[in-house]
RNA sequence: GCCCGGGUGGCGAAAUGGCAGACGCGGGAGACUUAAAAUCUCCUCCCCGCAAGGGGGUGCGGGUUCGAUUCCCGCCCCGGGUACCA
């Protein structure tokens, strides 16, 4: 790669030189807070929300700038388009994350965070986002956290906040609960250290009372497909039938959602955390299921959750009576079986699912058949599970027999229903949210537990409820905060009664900081309120979101629950934080993911300085579809380059004497048309396109282009290249910015051409191409076409057909 | 296994039923220059052909259509997510 030559011979006062250019339009804007909207009277509100990052101690990553500059252009154009634009920043900065880093570097957090942060501003500014730097927060700040803590009470006077003794995923390596979310592959996501169960008592909110709503309004918000299915995937929805199979005394509930197969139920099986297990287990039994019960919960999570694994299981020795066939059928217990899904129990359909067939066979339980294909022989034995439920039948099923899966379903699940056996339910995958993190680097939860009285929550007039600065914040593995360690911090007298008391020493979760952050940004300035009424009602809900497809479920999904919890307690008037999302996509390096062991991590500095933020603004843009992320080559920024120093050296030479030229006029109003519309859909790399092709006709045969040819095409720059645009705005002789001056409108007359080529095709091959009036009908398109030798000679006789594809194409058919 | 993406020149990529390869990189030839850089102009999917022209071509195999990179069916490969979820 070389960069353009600096050297003393060729600068000169006419040449583009980023590094000043930048510099100055970045201290301007700053100086006359161009980039701030009046947040209380700005008259078209549009809220430009990037997601905001972790401010790591490496800096902002090529990736961020990726991400930063997409968000940017949208935001950038929007304004042009006459709204007034709010593009916050923030720092999501609580967390393991930052945590771990402080404990491997031995710096305290307290003092590392800011640094990063101000390393990250530094950087940003160097980019050139139209950010509102008045409205920056971190989610770090007391002044922050305090509202984060205030969202916790929200929810938990609203009963969605409980406690409860947990089976939960612990890393003894970062020593700490993690959320199943945080658990890859039985792995902890950050350590890759196996994942065990312990049992802690945790914090958690019912976002399973909201799986619905959830679901429902993914119906009609405007958001990329691929992160909706992921939300509908995540909250996995289930219809089918809960069922009671009586146990002598008891009964057990189980859920499936295949009721149609009940005839084929020939075992139960619970987990073996079920709270039935030592009810029903035979004495003769006992001692075998308890030592199957034991093994199993000292077994780390990993190992049982590995579908390939042999089936294990015991016999409890008691048998349920099955309700369609009257059969008792003995009842097992089976880690396969999870506690967590359903009820925690199923019936064993052996014939009909891989798992219970598995099962039956290592086991030796009978497996009947009750569904069967077309053809299929329903008394023949099966040699593995039958699943199909498209184009079959049931079959020995009594009375139901010959039904469709469908059908089958609804009248078993009705009989069932009048003999009081079973009923329609729904089952949701998704599971609560745990709150809870035994650490040191998060909020605090404010709630304070007294012998006397129970829990209390910290009195709001009490918020913030301050991290305290210790200087031993490394977790142990006690399971307990390392705040557990400082009781001059914890004990504090109740609120309510006034005695000695204890503070929860446990702090939240980072996902609960960053699923509030964009209400506070219009209201950072009030420290009495999270968000103010009014500046809420001008400038939400979101309207427009772009952030990475790794926030597709987790933090896009805890989001829209606080915010349709707040909204429930009247708080808010709308409850789907955000009218659109995207998602862009990641940036590779020369075909491989950028890692730090790899060494092929980019520094945007180094590039800022070589090149220019607008080149590499542009550049980045340019390399593939903003959805889709690209591949970040060295070789192809040159030509982003060029391409800003003819714009350059166009606005330097470009003359106001004169006619403009008409065909150029014309392309550049199709280019305003185009670029504003690629724009608008996230179609930046093809906007570009377009503009480098405006340039070349522009330049062609080295003319010196018309003043009436260049003033737009610097608008139509300005969103990707800031800088340069104002610069030579400014040259041009304009006293305000160019993001006040307006997206240049297009002609809607000069659009179409008055002469077309006209594609000519015989038997769909192309054989020509004639120029014909724009309006030419077929008739006359096809004596046109017939008059070229190069399409006649493969037309013998009459045509068979002809297709005629006005303004675009003909197709004469011959046989 | 299941669910999403994706597979097009030497490379990044365009084209959403109508001229495959826009735009850019790289490469080649030329202009300017004492020379080089920069800049500018032209060429650049593959095969046959001096040319005119012809043939082939968007992961593979089928299908629909006057016409398929695009729609449908069946496979293969790559990337990401997810996983005893009953």
């Amino acid at each position: 790669m070389t960069a353009p030559k600096q050297d003393s011979v060729a600068q000169n006062e006419a040449s583009y030189d980023p590094t000043a250019i930048e510099r100055k339009w970045q201290e301007r804007w700053k100086a006359h807070s161009t980039n701030s909207p009046d947040l209380d009277r700005a008259p078209k509100p549009f809220y430009q929300l990037m997601m905001f990052p972790y401010p790591s101690a490496e800096g902002l990553h090529i990736g961020n700038v990726f991400a930063f500059t997409g968000n940017d252009i949208h935001g950038r154009f929007q304004r042009l388009k006459g709204n007034n634009v709010f593009e916050p920043i923030g720092f999501d900065a609580f967390g393991i994350h930052s945590e771990n880093y402080a404990l491997k570097v031995g710096i305290h957090p307290m003092e590392l965070i800011p640094r990063n942060i101000e390393n990250f501003r530094r950087q940003l500014r160097r980019v050139g986002l139209m950010v509102d730097w008045s409205h920056e927060l971190s989610t770090t700040d007391p002044d922050y956290y305090k509202w984060t803590q205030w969202i916790f009470l929200q929810l938990m006077n609203r009963g969605l906040a409980y406690r409860k003794k947990a089976a939960v995923n612990w890393c003894p390596s970062c020593k700490t609960v993690l959320s199943n979310e945080q658990v890859v592959n039985g792995a902890c996501e950050r350590c890759g250290t196996p994942v065990e169960q312990r049992f802690l008592e945790q914090w958690f909110f019912r976002i399973t009372d909201y799986a619905q709503r959830l679901l429902d309004d993914l119906d009609w918000i405007d958001w990329s497909e691929t992160t909706k299915t992921a939300q509908r995937n995540w909250i996995g929805r289930s219809e089918g039938a809960e069922v009671r199979f009586r146990v002598g005394d008891e009964e057990i509930a189980v859920f499936t959602t295949r009721p149609d197969t009940i005839f084929g139920a020939t075992y139960l099986v619970l987990a073996p955390e079920h709270p039935l297990v030592s009810t029903i287990t035979t004495r003769s039994q006992r001692g075998t299921v308890d030592a199957y019960v034991t093994r199993t919960a000292k077994q780390d999570l990993v190992a049982r959750k590995v579908t390939e694994k042999e089936k294990t299981g015991v016999f409890t020795g008691a048998y349920a009576k099955n309700p369609a066939t009257g059969k008792d059928i003995p009842v097992w217990i089976a880690d396969y079986v999870l506690m967590e899904y359903g009820t925690g129990a199923i019936m064993a359909v052996p014939g009909h699912d891989e798992r219970d067939f598995q099962f039956a066979e290592k086991f030796g339980l009978p497996i009947v058949r009750v569904v069967a294909g077309e053809g299929d022989d329903a008394s023949a034995p099966l040699t593995e599970a039958y699943t199909a439920s498209e184009g079959v039948r049931l079959v020995n099923s009594g009375r139901f027999d010959g039904l469709s899966v469908e059908e089958g379903k609804r009248q078993i699940v009705g009989w069932l229903e009048t003999e009081g056996a079973a009923k329609g339910t729904v089952t949701y995958r998704l599971h609560d949210w745990a709150i809870s993190r035994q650490r040191y680097w998060g909020p605090p939860i404010p709630v304070i537990y007294c012998d006397d009285c129970g829990v209390q929550q910290v009195p709001e007039k009490d918020l913030p409820v301050v991290l305290p600065y210790v200087e031993d914040f490394r977790p142990d593995d006690s399971g307990v905060s390392p705040l557990a360690r400082h009781e001059e911090w914890y004990r504090v007298p109740c609120p309510e009664c006034g005695k000695m008391a204890r503070r929860e020493t446990d702090v939240s979760d980072t996902f609960l900081d960053s699923a509030w952050y964009f209400l506070r940004y219009p209201s950072t300035e009030f420290d009495d309120r999270p968000f103010d009424a009014a500046r809420t009602r001008r400038w939400l809900p979101v309207n427009s979101y772009i952030g990475g497809n790794e926030h597709a479920v987790l933090h896009l999904l805890y989001t829209r629950f606080v915010t349709m919890v707040l909204h429930d307690a009247r708080h808010l008037d709308f409850e789907e934080p955000f009218r659109k999302f995207r998602a862009h996509g990641l940036i590779i390096r020369e075909g491989a993911k950028m890692s730090k062991t790899k060494g092929n991590v980019i520094n945007p500095d180094e590039y800022i300085e070589r090149w220019g933020a607008d080149t590499l603004r542009t550049y980045l843009m340019f390399l593939g579809p903003f959805e889709e992320g690209g591949d970040y080559r060295e070789a192809g920024i040159s030509g982003v380059r060029r391409f800003l120093d003819r714009l350059w050296a166009s606005v330097l030479e470009m003359r106001s004497d004169g006619a403009p030229d008409a065909s150029v006029m014309r392309k550049l109003h199709q280019t305003i048309r185009k670029v504003g519309d690629d724009i608008e859909r996230l179609s930046y790399n093809t906007a570009i396109a377009a503009m480098m092709e405006y340039m070349n006709a522009l330049r062609s045969n080295e003319r010196t282009p018309h003043r009436a040819e260049v003033v737009p095409l610097v608008q139509l720059v300005s969103p990707f290249a800031p800088h340069l645009a104002e610069e030579l705005w400014e040259r041009m002789g304009h006293d305000v910015s160019v993001f006040d001056s307006g997206w240049p409108a297009y002609d809607e007359s000069q659009l179409v051409e008055d002469e077309i080529e006209l594609v000519v095709q015989v038997n769909g091959k192309v054989r020509g191409r004639v120029r014909v009036p724009r309006e030419i009908d077929r008739d006359a398109a096809l004596s046109a076409a017939l008059s070229e030798p190069g399409v006649a000679k493969f037309v013998n006789g009459e045509p068979a057909k002809v297709i005629f594809v006005p303004g675009r194409l003909l197709n004469i058919v011959v046989k």
